[in-house]
DNA sequence: CCCTCCATTCTACAGCATTAGTATGCAATA
DNA sequence: TATTGCATACTAATGCTGTAGAATGGAGGG
């Protein structure tokens, strides 16, 4: 039971990513970095509805001074809360079916599906004792 | 370059499942079958509204007599179409970021693991002569 | 021939995501 | 102090998704 995480729109997320670069950021620097055409190019007003929105949903804090926005969940919750909601949505909660089918269609290389194997191995073995 | 796969939304994905499973299916029949409680519970016209877009998309075809709607598409096109667009979306395209944050959060158990390595050997081993 | 029933279509609307124009308010500056 | 510039907030417009009521039209029954 963690359904407290918030879901993020794609435009949230790009924004979420940036602020988890860095950690923090303020949102003159985030505004400025999506102005730019090669990040996304958005109006400043633009970036700042977004800002205020992910304040609002709870999934950053505004910190004064200088408007600083630090992120209230890791990247790797809000992800994983995410997909595991695509999975949910698309094949039923099991992600083996999402794997499944992509291994069916032939869509990882054979080099790819050895590095997962190669993760699988490292983690069955490893086991749980990670202290 | 195969982006000619229509988007489908989550209501649009439920009709389309149970069309598959059906082969094809009647206009008739499909808003009989959600307009059951234990189905989602939707009025007919809903369903219908439902049906027609995914005339319009491309979806499926509409054939007469007896309306019955019959998939352009198999169900792994648009499941594929659709994890891409997700991977795209949130991890950058990569199918390997995904499993990575999977196995680092130990979302999966050890049998589904091992379930997953053994269907990673037959892939891997078994190669492409499935003729 | 008229009525009724039901399949199908049309129309509408609420909610949300995205985008951005407009307004405000503060701070430096002339 | 009046002005200007920029950070931030407010407001609006568009388009998509989900939902469904109202309208239509044809087929069968009286």
């Amino acid at each position: 039971m963690q359904q407290e995480i918030p879901k993020v729109t794609e435009r949230e997320l790009e924004i979420m990513e940036i602020i988890w670069q860095n950690r923090e950021m303020s949102a003159v620097d985030i505004a400025a970095h999506f102005l730019r055409p090669e990040n996304g190019a958005h109006f400043k007003n633009t970036t700042y509805t977004f800002i205020k929105r992910l304040v609002e949903k709870g999934v950053i804090e505004r910190r004064e001074p200088g408007f600083r926005c630090l992120p209230l969940f890791g990247r790797d919750q809000i992800l994983l809360s995410e997909t595991k909601s695509f999975i949910d949505r698309v094949y039923q909660g099991s992600f083996n079916q999402l794997f499944a089918q992509f291994i069916e269609n032939r869509v990882l290389s054979d080099g790819e599906l050895k590095k997962l194997r190669d993760l699988i191995d490292k983690t069955v073995k490893g086991g749980d004792d990670n202290a």
